[in-house]
DNA sequence: CCCAAGCTCTCGAGA
DNA sequence: AGAGCTTGGG
């Protein structure tokens, strides 16, 4: 495997300050006479804007000015007249980027930025590129983009076609397996046969053909199709794939490090010069982590047929293909997408896949302070798989980062609404206070507690605004009307409002339309010809089907958004709503309006058909101050003065379900997070963390994250958590404490807890953990990392030289307990027991009543 | 066909 | 603890 930089060369790379950037003396000469967007970058930002020719990749560091980069390099390409707008490709991962991204180039220009039509999200130019060609994936340009939703139901429906019991193998399960495919590029044929086995004994395979099949039919997309349909399109279709690559003089990918294999591929074949030769290079990727089975993901070539796969051979080594401008910018330490199929390996090997690439790193942090800088860092260091980027700052050392335990998620609440309180009282804005979690469930405390308080507060992507039930109804009147061969969208709405259409209904329909090959739609039009159904459901039916012949011939003469209102009404579906009494009735009646305003901003409804599964996100009222709230996956690329970090407890954060299934991969991708949240705050940052938690309705004891254990004592300071904390000063939580604590259950050996202790045992035995005790500063140092990064190791131990130093430690009060096995011990709230595994101060206790528990030592005593 | 009660399952992040 | 789904009775 190649490795990109020994670490020894990475701090030499760096290019110091007061010397321009490398490029000689025409970038001095524009140095001097510059036009004045390039005025105040530094000499790295401007080497990042200037390299035009060639691969570049950027590295860059959080808040190191990555987005003003890439618009300024933008503006710089459009300025010296490399490229009009339309001939540059520029890609983010959200909305939300390509929003901001668009939004700066109108300042940065001046003029407006009509063009650019090329600047957007991967999935939204995939799929524009896919409309373009739909005939050639057996689809028609107006296919409709299905959610995950969809997907679903449309999967569970063929499971039960083929008898499988759907509890068994469940039809989410087989969505994340496709996904997967998907995201690595894999069509039916592809996916390697242990793969496909494993899903429903051996019908994986099978099941991944037939959906693609039924997608067909739909007339129907989902995400990941938006780019492997484009992928096989370019590889089918030389001439089309050429077309593009001599369109796009330029590409410009955010975020590099969050590309998944498909975005990979997809940009390779983009990045190409454009050719005629027919052997085009970089058609598949090399293996990827040198995985021993030697099977790189895309030859598996068991289907005849698939003439494609006689390119699918690994780029010969030393083989240059040509690669035309590309410029990438990521940041290794901020890759947290791993679970949905991002390749780390994608920027780690970057120079390797686009050969003669020039690296340009960016660690000059213009955001944080250096305590918060300085944290995040020694964090971060603790990964073995980077490329090494040492982040600096001209800014005072600011405010120390501060930690607080407390007994319970509440109290933590609870501290945190104060601690607000408190900065709003300084008057400071509450825009610059974000809360950010690990987990969605969490946020559901703090917004009990701001309701309280009455503390004005906004949720950042929670659920998103088309996942709403009446939306997703109303888009599927909207769908119908578009797509008539749309079944999905028909079977939801044909009984809602309730007509007396139900699933013996529903089935009949199903029937006709398998046997006759034809849409339910349109099968529903030849039943009500029939006697088949009783006659009112064939009066509801004949109903529906006028209706919709109505709405789509009134489609050529009305505006859209009239249309939409005319269908809402006009079905009975606004009247639902209106009827219904619930509390929550007001507020979709209130969704549907916004729907229908929203839906102004495109020309059509097809446009708006188009766009809206794709749009995520919706902007709510950011002028009002107010604190965010969000989880630390939606907080990448945002920066507040104030960031709160509660739940840093082991199997929270990190997440035990990523450790149990990504093993030491996913512990660094969950370290990666603790960087991104920590390096958020401009000002402070305060990490939070409880000793009891409620976990699926019921409490659990949790113990405190070992990335606290991995923060450098030198900028941190431990506090006390306001209204009493557990933990800390008192040594431990008594037996008075536990007096106070009804909640305190039977869950003390959750599965979780124990797989949480297993792993922190099995992780060197640094410390005993444990709730109790207090933190010492302490100089700890412990060893570290072989040489080079060991991907698909899972070894737990850590080798090599790299001390860690100055780091705080929690200890256990008492690593050793003064009880011994099999002693008789009674508990206030579980009675009497005798203890069958002592574990520093934490016992395993058989109960006569209550059964096995793990408790703390100073929770009992003895009998 | 509809509704209510009971049941199970989830509770990691997104386009 | 809460949602979503299945089940049984009207």
């Amino acid at each position: 495997m190649i490795r990109m930089t020994e670490p020894s060369k990475i701090t030499t790379q760096t290019v110091p300050d007061h010397q321009p950037a490398a490029g000689g003396i025409a970038a001095r000469a524009r140095a001097s006479v510059g036009p004045k967007y390039l005025s105040g970058l530094n000499p790295e930002q401007r080497e990042a804007v200037e390299t035009l020719d060639g691969p570049v990749l950027v590295l860059a560091g959080a808040g190191t000015g990555k987005t003003r980069v890439l618009t300024t390099r933008i503006a710089h390409i459009l300025s010296q007249g490399r490229a009009r707008p339309a001939e540059i490709l520029s890609v983010t991962f959200t909305n939300k980027a390509a929003r901001e991204m668009k939004h700066r180039l109108g300042q940065m220009l001046g003029h407006a930025v009509e063009g650019m039509p090329w600047l957007g999200t991967f999935h939204s130019i995939g799929g524009r590129i896919l409309r373009a060609h739909a005939e050639l994936a057996q689809l028609k340009s107006n296919f409709t983009v299905l959610d995950t939703d969809d997907q679903v139901r449309l999967l569970k429906q063929l499971l039960q076609a083929d008898n499988i019991d759907d509890k068994r193998w469940p039809a989410r399960m087989l969505a994340g397996l496709i996904d997967g495919w998907k995201n690595r590029g894999l069509t039916p044929s592809q996916v390697p046969a242990g793969e496909a086995a494993i899903f429903a004994n051996g019908k994986g395979g099978k099941l991944y053909a037939s959906y693609q099949e039924r997608l067909k039919i739909l007339n129907a997309a989902d995400f990941g199709d938006l780019l492997l349909e484009d992928i096989r399109i370019f590889r089918e279709h030389p001439d089309i794939l050429r077309q593009y690559q001599q369109r796009f003089k330029f590409i410009l990918v955010d975020e590099y490090q969050d590309t998944n294999v498909a975005q990979y591929l997809w940009l390779r074949l983009l990045s190409q010069a454009p050719s005629s030769s027919s052997s085009l290079p970089g058609l598949t990727r090399p293996s990827i982590n040198s995985s021993q089975d030697g099977s790189p993901g895309l030859d598996a070539s068991r289907r005849p047929g698939d003439d494609e796969q006689d390119h699918a051979t690994p780029v010969a080594a030393g083989e240059k293909p040509h690669v035309k401008n590309i410029c990438c910018v990521g940041d290794d330490d901020q890759s947290i997408y791993g679970w949905r199929g991002a390749e780390v390996d994608n920027i780690l090997r970057f120079d390797h896949d686009f050969p003669g690439a020039k690296v340009i790193r960016l660690e000059r942090n213009y955001r944080s302070t250096g305590h918060i800088l300085a944290a995040a860092s020694h964090l971060i260091a603790h990964n073995e798989g980077r490329l090494g980027k040492t982040l600096r700052t001209e800014d005072q050392d600011g405010e120390k980062v501060t930690v607080t335990g407390s007994w319970d998620s509440e109290e933590e609440a609870r501290g945190i609404g104060e601690e607000i309180e408190q900065i709003q009282r300084k008057g400071e804005k509450l825009n610059e206070v974000a809360i950010l979690v690990r987990a969605s469930y969490q946020m559901r405390e703090f917004e009990d507690r701001f309701v309280t308080l009455g503390l004005p507060y906004r949720v950042i992507g929670g659920p998103r605004f088309y996942e709403r039930a009446e939306i997703r109804d109303a888009l599927a009147y909207l769908r119908v009307i578009n797509s008539p061969a749309d079944d999905l969208a028909f079977e939801r709405i044909v009984n809602v409002p309730k007509r007396g259409l139900g699933d013996a209904t529903v089935q009949m329909l199903h029937d006709h339309a398998r046997k006759r090959r034809i849409p339910l739609f349109e099968a529903a039009r030849a039943v009500i010809e029939t006697d088949e159904l009783k006659p009112k459901a064939r009066g509801s039916l004949r109903d529906v089907v006028t209706q919709f012949d109505r709405w789509r011939a009134q489609r050529e003469v009305t505006a859209h958004t009239d249309l939409a209102q005319i269908v809402l009404d006009e079905s009975g579906y606004t009247e639902m709503w209106q009827k219904d009494r619930s509390a929550d009735a007001a507020g979709r009646l209130e969704n549907l309006k916004e729907l229908v305003r929203s839906m102004e901003e495109f020309e059509n409804l097809q446009g708006f058909l188009e766009h809206i599964s794709l749009v995520m996100d919706r902007d709510s009222g950011a002028d009002e101050d107010a604190v965010s709230l969000m989880t630390l996956h939606s907080a990448k690329g945002l920066e507040f003065d104030n960031v709160f970090l509660p739940g840093w407890e082991e199997g929270l954060f990190p997440s035990q379900r990523t450790l149990d299934e990504q093993g030491r991969a996913g512990l660094e991708e969950e370290r990666r997070l603790g960087h991104v949240g920590l390096t958020r705050a401009r000002r402070r940052a305060m990490i939070y963390f409880a000793t009891n938690r409620r976990i699926h309705g019921t409490w659990s004891t949790t113990i405190p994250s070992r990335f606290l254990d991995e923060l450098p004592a030198a900028n941190v300071e431990i506090t006390e958590s306001k209204g009493g904390s557990a933990w800390g000063g008192t040594g431990g939580y008594g037996a008075s404490r536990f007096d106070d604590m009804e909640a305190f259950g039977s869950t003390y050996s959750t599965p979780g807890w124990q797989r949480a202790q297993a792993n922190r045992n099995r992780g060197g035995g640094r410390n005993g953990g444990g709730g109790s005790g207090g933190f010492e500063e302490e100089a700890a140092t412990f060893s570290s990392s072989s040489p080079g990064p060991d991907f698909g190791s899972f070894s737990p131990r850590r080798r090599g030289p790299l001390t860690i130093e100055g780091e705080l430690v929690a200890k256990s009060t008492g690593t050793t307990s003064d009880f011994s096995l099999s002693d008789r011990v009674f508990h206030q709230k579980f009675g009497y027991g005798h203890v069958t595994k002592i574990d520093g101060n934490k016992l395993t206790i058989h109960f006569d009543k209550a059964g096995e528990k793990k408790v703390v030592d100073s929770f009992v005593q003895r009998a």
